[in-house]
DNA sequence: TATCTTCCAGTTTTCGAAAATATGTATATC
DNA sequence: GATATACATATTTTCGAAAACTGGAAGATA
């Protein structure tokens, strides 16, 4: 929670908080999720502490977490490498997703109360800030719109009582935004359609129409991944 | 498996190879699921660096990796302190784990070649070496038939093809192991039957009987689970 | 030429000191 | 007595230098 609240002012404001630990470990993943650091890629802590202004011991420390997380991976000696990506863990991902996302909402959808509803107001209202925009500001935004998207994703399931159940479908979630990255960009046309995907998921589960919302989740995530894994696939 | 190979000789040789970071990272780990660490209890550097002998930096690593597999919990400002336990997340993760190791146990049984096999026979034999000890004995190694039983639940679906299932597996059966540990002083009869329950889905699986393997180790799984349960729950 | 040493440069890994932060205690103020 | 402030102690967090390690190049031997 407590890296979701200041995440907005984060994005733009490098010089305001210059890099607390933590801090660091967002930075990072963020920038394998969108690719600045490419697939297999080695990490060499001279190049690192450079870009992130931080000492090695810091950078081990996030890189560690990421290793857990399965960004990253870690040779004994050799160092710390981007993991790689592929159609068929896409694919396995895609699947564990599903079912944890579905029975995550189902769970959300009968335990949440007035403040759960509240803020998946909030944070959809955030979303479609950006996704309303013309395609080309849509664009030039994409890295908020990541952010936002996660936020509202989590927003839905964040009254799920199952912690692990919780925590499991999250680290799909990461993996997934990682591949959601190789569409992005996607045809101009697309946009419209996820904007009222969007806005439906909201619709069914304030409504605590958890079979609706379940099969509006589905075909949502499942028609994203299944772009990707074309392209994937066309290399 | 590069921890494996040595793990045997690693057990009883601490002076050989003094202390690789990843090696105290597996000795964390061992302490808190075996409650050297107690529940909740805060992790101070000063004291940790003098029982494992490794530096401040080493640890902070290790730890990181904790925090990520849920062993332990990190307040920015406030340190290390182990996760806390409940029956209510063992009821959790015990129903996660159980989806989850019988979906990887079918797909290893679809998929597994004739080393599977052969591993999931060696390392039987080696849980069984311990299991089926007088009493007294089989409790003095608790800490290495952990080690086997690990080993062993592990070779049974080594052979599945989905990684992220495989790890997802592994990350509940680490939270099921630490829970394991409460019914360490389970009565004298019992090794008995887990002796046999072991043999059994051993059997099964291959003999590629996919639906009794599910069958079985649901059955093996839930009542460990059910007596850590009421002990948890008595308190 | 092929194979085996030896050495060197680049990198990772480890460590403890110093800075930043939190906790607890005593003192002052109302 | 209760609350607030200032100080002292304890602990975390950060950092860069030193040690350990790796891969490959240069040289030696047969």
């Amino acid at each position: 929670m407590k890296n979701t609240t200041e995440s907005h002012s984060a994005s733009q404001a490098k010089t305001v908080d210059p890099s607390s630990g933590q801090d660091v470990l967002a930075r990072l993943r963020s920038d394998i999720v969108s690719s600045v650091f490419e697939p297999e890629a080695r990490l060499k802590f001279a190049d690192m502490t450079k870009r992130f202004d931080v000492g090695i011991g810091t950078l081990r420390e996030a890189l560690s977490q990421l290793v857990s997380e399965g960004f990253v991976t870690l040779e004994a000696g050799k160092g710390f490498k981007v993991a790689p990506v592929s159609a068929e863990e896409l694919i396995e991902v895609t699947e564990h997703f599903l079912y944890l996302e579905k029975r995550a909402v189902r769970d959300a959808i009968e335990n949440g109360d007035d403040d759960w509803e509240a803020n998946i107001v909030a944070v959809h209202h955030r979303l479609s800030l950006i996704e309303s925009l013309p395609w080309a500001q849509r664009m030039e935004r994409h890295s908020e719109w990541v952010q936002r998207h996660r936020d509202f994703h989590e927003a839905l399931v964040s009254a799920c009582t199952g912690r692990w159940l919780f925590r499991l479908r999250s680290i799909m979630f990461d993996q997934l935004d990682r591949y959601r990255f190789v569409t992005k960009k996607a045809p101009e046309g697309l946009g419209k359609k996820k904007f009222e995907e969007h806005r439906e998921i909201m619709a069914a589960t304030l409504a605590r129409d958890a079979d609706l919302a379940e099969k509006l989740m589905e075909i949502h995530i499942r028609d994203t991944s299944d772009r990707a894994i074309s392209l994937l696939q066309a290399k």
